[in-house]
Formats: C-alpha cells, sequence, structure tokens
RNA sequence: GCCGGUGUGGUGGAAUGGUAGACACAGGAGACUUAAAAUCUCCCGGUAGCAAUACCGUACCGGUUCGAGUCCGGUCACCGGCACCA
C-alpha cells in the first residue's frame, strides 16, 4: 500500500472541517476540562515560521491525548494582529492595515490547518476586531477608573533624522532602525498603567505556579524586589535629603552623597550652590545624552561637587560633601545616593576619581585596590563603633533597627519594575477611549459608547511632531465631553501591541459574548488556563503584563482566579544552517577568513533563521515535498522541546521513512485480534512509555519509543491487534496517517470511530515486565560481561549465573568475593580482592 | 559584573546514582534489481589485536560512592536574560 500523504492530508481535513471533532463544550460536567493554550501568532506577511509548529504541534499533542484520556478540551487559536510591521508595511505598500491583516490573517490560516492542527476554529479571535477590542478597551477603562490608568511625562524615542517617534523595537544600539540616525529622549505626555502596585503579588503568587524555574526566576529578576532602609540626613540648606539603601550597615563608611542629574532638589537649591553654572552645565549635558550613552558599560564617573552643600551623616553629625552625577538613576530609590567607596565598586571608581576618602568598615578586601563587596553576608564590621565585631548578616538589622529608634531610618521595599508606558503614537493599534475636555479634564467614554473604532485614515506616517497618525484627523479627534457636552478632544495616542494579548485566553472562552468579555459560567469553568506553552521572549513582556491584568480582573470580581496560567513551558527556537560556519570549508585559511569575517558568527554550525543568510525554512515547502504529519513529527523529534535545535534536510527524511514503515505494516499484519503474545510486553511498554512522555512533554522519546516497537513489529511480525494500538498511540503525533490506516484496517468500522476518539490504551503494568532480564555483570564496579537471567532473581541465582561466564571466571580467578551488590534485574557488582 | 542554562560519537540527541551512546541522520557492507531509486538485513566512540579481549572515553581538575554523564567543591568555554537598580 503507498503512503499518499497529500491524498490522505486532504481527505481527513476535509472531513475534519464539516464534522468538528475539536469543538468545545462549555458546561459539560459529565467530563473534567483542560484548558491547552499556545502563544496566538502575530499574523505577518512572511507566513508562518518553521518555528511556529514547534510549541503548536507539542501542546496539539498534549491535547489530543488529554482527548483521548476523556477531558473536554479547549485548545484554541486566534490572531495578535495589532502592530508595527503591519503598520510599515501598510505605509509602504500603500494598503490599509486592515486589509494586509486580512489577507494575513487568511495565509496563516490555510496554514495552519494544513497542518491539521486540533484547533477549536470556531472560537478564532482577532485582536483588530472590534467586536474584540471593544472589550480591550472596556477593561483599560476598568483600569482608568481605579486609578491604574495616569498620564504623566515620559520621554519617547525620537529619531533626530526622520523627526519620528519610534517604538524600543525600531531602536538598535542607540541608532534608529530606519535611517540610522541618532536616537535622543523626546518629553511626551503618556498613558502610563501602575504595574508597580501589583509588584508584590507578580513575585509572591508564582511560588503555587507549576512554571518551568527559568521563568519564574527571570520574572523574579525583572521585578527586582529588594529589602533596604530609607535614611534621612540632614543639611544645611534647610531641606533634608532621604538615600535608600540595602546595607545601611555600611553608614559609617559614608564619605559623600550622590545627587541625580534630574533631581528638583537642585532647582531649589540654586541659590545655594556655590557653583551653579558648572552644576547646570553638567545637567544639561546629562540631559542629552541618549539612554544608551548613558547607561553604556564601564564608562568613566563624571559629576560636580555642589558647593556650598553640606550633608550630615546622622550616625555622628560627620559633615560630607555632596556631588551630582549621572551614575545615579532619577527612576530608582529617591534619586539619592550615600557613597561608600569601601564596599561599593561604582562608588569606588568615583572616590578614587574624585580624591575622596575612603573608609573600610568591613573586613577582608584591600580597599585600595578595589571595593570590597561582599559575596555572602559573612563578613564582620570595623570602624563602626557598636556594630564592630558584628557580622554584616547581624549589623544590617541592628544599624536599621537603631535608625528607626532614632528617627532617622525606615524599612522599605524598592523594585526594579517601572510602569507600564501604555500609549503609543502610532495608527494601527487599539484607541484609548478617553477624552480631554478643557473643564473637566480627562472624562472616559460611557461604556455603551465602545468600542470606540479606529478611524479609517489616508496617511498612516507618523507625524514629525511625535503625535499619532491620528491627531491629524480633526474630524475625529474633535468630539464633546461626555460629561459636560462641551467641546473636547479624544486621546489620539493608540495602546501598544501588548494590549490585546493581555486577556485573549479570557475571550476563548466565550468569543461570540456581546455584552460581557466573557460570561461568569464560560470563566468558571474553563479558567484558569491549564497549560500555556510560549516563548522565553516574552517571559517578562506579555506573561507578566497578562498575569498583571488577570489580577486587576479578579480584584473587580470578573474571574475567579488569582491567576490566568496554571502551568507555563517554554520551546526552544529552530535554528537553520549557518551557510558561513567554519566547518564547512577545508583549509586553515578559509577557516581564518570565515572568521575574520563573521567573527564568532563562524563558529556555530547553526544560527537564527534570516532572509539575508538564506536558510530560512518555509513549513509550505516541507509539507509539500513530505506532508503535514511528517513536518509534525520531525519537528517534535528534532531535540529536547526545552533546547534550541537545528533544522536538518536530511534528518525530515528520516521522519518521513518512518512514517512509510508503519504504512506498511497494514500489509504485514496477521489476522490474530487483540495483542500478540510475541509484543505483549513490548506493546505494554510503549504504551507506558508514550503515554507519560507525552505529559512530560518530552515528545522525542517518546517518538523514539514508537520507532523501537515498529522496529520490533519488523522483526518479529504483528497481529491486527498490534497495529490498533500502535495506531491509536500514534494518533496524536501524525492524525492524518493514524485516522486513514485506521479506516483502511477496518478498525474506525469496527469501534464507530475515529481513532482520535478512542480512549487512550491502558497499559498492564504487570505486562510490562518481560520473563526475563539481561543484567550487568561488575567486577569491582567494570563491567566484565552480561547475563540473561529470569525476572527478579534472588542474588545467589544471579552471581551463579554470572560465575558461568569466562570472562567473569576469569576475572574471578584467585580471588575472594567480599561483598556482592545487587539491583534488582539491572546488575550485580562483585566485589574481590586477592585470596589469602 | 550579576542571574539562569548548557557542555556526551562525524551529526541531532538518549540515559529515576546502576551495562554510556537508546532512537535517528550521515557513512559502510550485503540482499533484491539489467541498473538506479525505494525497500529489507547487518556494521558503525577511540587505541591495540586476525580474534577473544584489554585499555581509554560524557569540557577540565579534585572529592563522595561498591559504582558518577548524573551528586559535591573548584576551573574553563559557550548560550540566554539583566545590567551604574545603590
Amino acid at each position: 500500500m503507498h503512503y499518499d500523504f497529500a491524498a490522505i492530508e486532504k481527505k481527513w481535513q476535509d472531513r475534519w472541517e464539516v464534522s468538528k471533532p475539536y469543538a468545545a463544550i462549555t458546561g459539560d460536567t459529565t467530563r473534567p476540562k483542560f484548558y491547552g493554550l499556545i502563544e496566538f501568532p502575530y499574523p505577518s506577511a512572511a507566513g508562518l515560521h518553521v518555528g511556529h509548529p514547534r510549541p503548536f504541534t507539542a501542546i496539539d499533542i498534549v491535547s489530543r491525548k488529554k482527548r483521548m484520556n476523556g477531558y473536554n478540551v479547549l485548545f484554541p487559536i486566534g490572531y495578535d494582529a495589532f502592530g508595527l510591521p503591519t503598520e510599515n508595511f501598510a505605509i509602504k505598500n500603500h494598503i490599509h492595515p486592515a486589509i494586509v491583516t486580512k489577507d494575513n490573517i487568511a495565509n496563516f490560516t490555510r496554514q495552519l490547518k494544513m497542518l491539521g492542527y486540533g484547533f477549536d476554529w470556531d472560537r478564532v479571535v482577532d485582536t483588530t476586531d472590534p467586536k474584540y477590542y471593544k472589550w480591550t478597551q472596556w477593561i483599560f477603562l476598568q483600569m482608568y477608573k481605579k486609578g491604574l490608568a495616569y498620564k504623566t511625562t515620559m520621554p519617547i524615542n525620537w529619531c533626530t533624522s526622520c523627526k519620528v517617534g519610534l517604538a524600543n523595537e525600531e531602536v538598535v544600539e542607540g541608532k534608529c532602525e530606519r535611517c540610522g540616525g541618532e536616537v535622543v529622549r523626546k518629553e511626551k505626555s503618556q498613558w502610563m498603567l501602575a504595574i508597580t502596585k501589583y509588584a508584590d503579588r507578580l513575585i509572591d503568587d508564582l511560588d503555587d505556579l507549576d512554571y518551568i524555574e527559568r521563568v519564574k526566576v527571570q520574572q523574579k529578576n525583572w521585578i527586582g524586589r529588594s529589602y533596604g532602609t530609607d535614611a534621612t540626613f540632614k543639611t544645611n540648606t534647610g531641606d533634608d535629603v532621604t538615600v535608600y539603601t540595602t546595607r545601611v550597615d555600611t553608614i559609617f563608611g559614608v564619605t559623600y552623597m550622590v545627587i541625580s542629574p534630574e533631581h528638583p532638589l537642585l532647582e531649589k537649591w540654586k541659590d545655594q550652590i556655590g557653583n551653579w553654572d558648572e552644576v547646570a552645565e553638567y545637567r544639561l549635558a546629562a540631559s542629552r545624552k541618549s539612554d544608551f550613552e548613558r547607561g553604556e558599560l564601564n564608562k568613566d564617573k563624571t559629576g560636580v561637587r555642589l558647593e556650598g552643600i553640606e550633608i550630615y551623616n546622622p550616625i555622628n553629625g560627620k559633615a560630607i560633601p555632596m556631588f551630582v552625577s549621572d551614575y545615579v538613576l532619577m527612576g530608582y530609590g529617591t534619586g539619592i545616593v550615600m557613597g561608600v567607596p569601601g564596599h561599593d565598586q561604582r562608588d569606588w571608581e568615583f572616590a578614587t576619581k574624585f580624591g575622596l576618602p575612603i573608609i573600610e568598615v568591613v573586613k577582608g578586601g584591600d580597599i585600595t585596590k578595589e571595593a570590597f563587596v561582599l559575596k555572602d553576608d559573612t563578613g564582620i564590621m570595623v570602624n563602626s563603633e557598636f556594630l564592630n565585631g558584628m557580622t554584616v548578616k547581624d549589623a544590617i538589622p541592628a544599624m536599621r533597627d537603631y535608625a528607626v529608634e532614632h528617627g532617622w531610618g525606615k524599612e522599605k521595599v524598592n523594585f526594579k519594575l517601572r510602569d507600564w508606558v501604555f500609549t503609543r503614537q502610532r495608527y494601527w493599534g487599539e484607541p484609548i477611549p478617553l477624552v480631554d475636555c478643557p473643564k473637566c479634564g480627562w472624562v472616559p467614554l460611557d461604556e455603551s459608547e465602545l468600542p470606540l473604532l479606529l478611524p479609517n485614515v489616508e496617511s498612516y506616517e507618523p507625524t514629525d511632531d511625535g503625535e499619532s497618525p491620528l491627531a491629524k484627523m480633526t474630524d475625529w479627534v474633535k468630539t464633546t465631553c461626555p460629561k459636560c457636552g462641551g467641546p473636547a478632544n479624544r486621546e489620539t495616542d493608540t495602546m501598544p501591541n501588548w494590549a490585546g494579548s493581555c486577556w485573549y485566553y479570557l475571550r476563548y472562552m466565550d468569543p461570540h459574548n456581546d455584552t460581557e468579555f466573557v460570561s461568569k459560567e464560560a470563566e468558571e469553568y474553563w479558567g484558569p488556563v491549564d497549560w500555556y506553552n510560549g516563548g522565553m521572549e516574552h517571559t517578562t513582556l506579555h506573561l507578566l503584563y497578562s498575569r498583571f491584568w488577570h489580577k486587576f480582573l479578579y480584584d473587580i470580581g470578573v474571574v475567579h482566579t488569582k491567576e490566568p496560567y496554571a502551568k507555563r513551558t517554554s520551546h526552544g527556537m529552530i535554528l537553520g544552517k549557518n551557510p558561513n560556519y567554519i566547518g564547512n570549508v577545508d583549509t586553515e585559511e578559509e577557516k581564518q577568513a570565515l572568521i575574520e569575517k563573521y567573527g564568532s558568527m563562524a563558529t556555530r554550525p547553526a544560527v537564527k533563521m534570516s532572509k539575508s543568510l538564506g536558510n530560512v525554512v518555509n513549513p509550505d515547502d516541507v509539507i509539500k515535498a513530505y506532508g503535514a504529519d511528517t513536518m509534525r513529527l520531525y519537528i517534535m523529534f528534532i531535540g529536547d522541546f526545552e533546547k534550541t535545535a537545528a533544522w536538518s534536510d536530511e534528518a525530515v527524511k528520516g521522519s518521513k521513512r518512518f512514517l512509510d514503515r508503519c504504512f506498511n505494516l497494514q500489509d504485514m499484519v496477521s489476522d490474530e485480534e487483540g495483542i500478540s503474545a510475541a509484543n505483549m510486553a513490548s506493546v505494554h511498554k510503549t504504551i507506558k512509555k508514550v503515554g507519560s512522555d507525552i505529559d512530560e512533554l518530552k515528545m522525542n522519546t517518546a517518538i523514539a519509543a514508537l520507532m523501537t516497537l515498529v522496529n520490533e513489529f519488523y522483526a518479529k511480525g504483528l497481529s491486527r491487534g498490534d497495529l490498533e494500538v500502535l495506531i491509536q498511540l500514534l494518533s496524536p503525533f501524525v492524525p492524518h496517517m493514524a485516522e486513514e490506516m485506521w479506516e483502511n484496517m477496518g478498525f474506525a468500522a469496527k469501534h464507530g470511530k475515529m481513532a482520535m476518539q478512542m480512549s487512550w490504551p491502558e497499559y498492564d503494568e504487570s505486562k510490562t515486565i518481560d520473563a526475563q532480564v539481561e543484567m550487568a555483570v561488575q567486577i569491582n564496579g567494570k563491567l566484565r560481561g552480561t547475563v540473561i537471567v529470569p525476572t527478579d532473581s534472588d542474588e545467589a541465582t544471579v552471581v551463579a549465573a554470572a560465575m558461568e561466564q569466562e570472562r567473569v571466571k576469569k576475572a574471578t580467578e584467585g580471588m575472594q568475593v567480599v561483598k556482592t551488590i545487587l539491583v534488582k534485574n539491572k546488575l550485580v557488582n562483585l566485589i574481590v580482592k586477592p585470596a589469602k
């Protein structure tokens, strides 16, 4: 029988299109629910990338197995379609972004259907659909009403050459991605979301979640919670200054203070600062630096002393100088830090440059060479009066308590996380449903006015004053205030592309609801998502943002769980062959030439796929040449799911070969129904192995187990019953071929259902055990042979069998066995030493 | 610099502290074929040996253990994230 994958795949996709075997049923209480989720794709003009099928296929397989395990499965798909690439494509080609989006979605849908995914196609969402973004706007309004959305002046990236505002991703190494022009900061009033109010909960609630560890760690580091002390210093200016420090124990080592150039106190102290002109010049220079320049590595510390300003150390009243320096950030802590050059490397560099004293307060380093920064908190305090002799660990709380008691200190928790800049000066995004009224200030639209439709504009080009393209649409901008009825202006900025993806998993539960964003019934039934897989690149963006939104929705009582996703896994990237790899050439000269030209890139056999390298693999081509089932199988077999893997055209053939071998089994079966005696143990073992591997996302070893079983069928022959089980095990991986074989063999008729609708085969533990096992024989821990013995043989039997072997005899000749270690059914280790 | 991860044949990769290299790709040999492709069978870490076999071998050094790719201490390399966060 010939495996005509093209015809087979078309046939079954057409049938599924009509019979909808993947439809999820809300409120089916007869079965437990399983909600599997993959990150919905951004429908780019390039179409599906070969990286997409990896996570999609994996969760498709998990979902299919859950379905066979009796679950009511929700496995949905949609499109995250607002965003910059579409807008730029539209500008370049003079096509409306909505049309571009529609075309791209159609192409993605075609490709996804060709891969045979078990998505519930009746629940597709599209973030650019007004019926969808109505509710994105609605959630934003709820946040606004609860005070979580506020307006503030924030710098945007401004290309001095194109004279447009740029998104962060359009700024590459401080330059404009398009023209290479210099990017500076330009102040603009923007909407912010107060994600920092949720910082503690976003960290603490991670503990109860089944996320892979690196996701948790990365989110925790990103939020960056630190425990410290706010310490207040008196000054000769009339104002007190407060610093934040995690090392209040080092306060005896403070030899100067530093204030950030942006700090408002400087302006206030203008008349008291003796060298104001110099300070003002330094501030101006700092403001001109881009974030990139200012953050550049290992750059020299700069600064100016504030003449006439004295700060008094609260611990001993000592007068210390203050400097302004741009190594202190205005956005973290209080914008002022105490300089402890003995125990902070940055302070050490600054003090060394400006000739400031360096005091050792923790023993153990050589502070004339570098700051002594502790790796642990076991260092001993010195030069610190009542702290002397204490460990740092004890000194921190001791000094903190002292400071609190004496009224100049306060316990303080700080976060690195910043509030979320929620506006973009762009066209292709959700309009913000707020109106600016000269009398009433910012006024939200009435919810009945939603959705606030994105108007059609002639040109989506960003304006040359940094405003959104919508600002040019005066008809749309000019409106009336919902509160007082007077003339008012709409907000013309739009939401960032992350907005729509913050809550899409909720919409899938109830995608056609026009009166609520999700019904209570559907949310309580489907929530939370049981398993969410997505890229590591979204860990501190989409994943964190959507957890934040979900917590907000929980707080206002519209969802019933604290967290959106119970489990999170992440897939590795698919790389392409590196055409410039040094392994591709033979001579040393050629290798050197490649390294000179491409640097360390030339030493990698595989690199990120890109058009310029010509190593992009198009899923369409693979499907055409080998079929979707081969594509699915190969992308799962390629390696450890979490690691990056290199695409190999040769290796794809191996997967195809395996499917050919499976298909050919149809011509080899005996008439015997049920699992054959010859294959009993193998079949049961494989059921067990494939099942547990799918649950653990170890698809590569699951497939290896299936290959092993098929190899055994080739060696020993197989019954109809053996094949019946195999087809069911293959079904989640290669659904088209499985159904074709299932039907061919008459199993569809026999059971009255498709293979995918069968229960997952059960294994019998007792039948996974072979009658005999091969055991390793070791002498003093070294392998000296193997023996075949009855399963569960005792020590005496195994040793006796081992002693029969020539190699063992030889190795134990003239020796006495002093100890025997038996690992049941695995090995026996004889510890011998020379006989007396 | 800090945090996380990884290091195994020619290649992708397997191995709850228990026979390292499962399963594949590539390569080699054979069968079938007029021939090729496809298919089927066998071989395939290194060194020595006709072989039986011996020794070496999971980045490197050391330790724990009857036994270490796996655990512990240290070193190196690479990948990813963060980065003047006080």
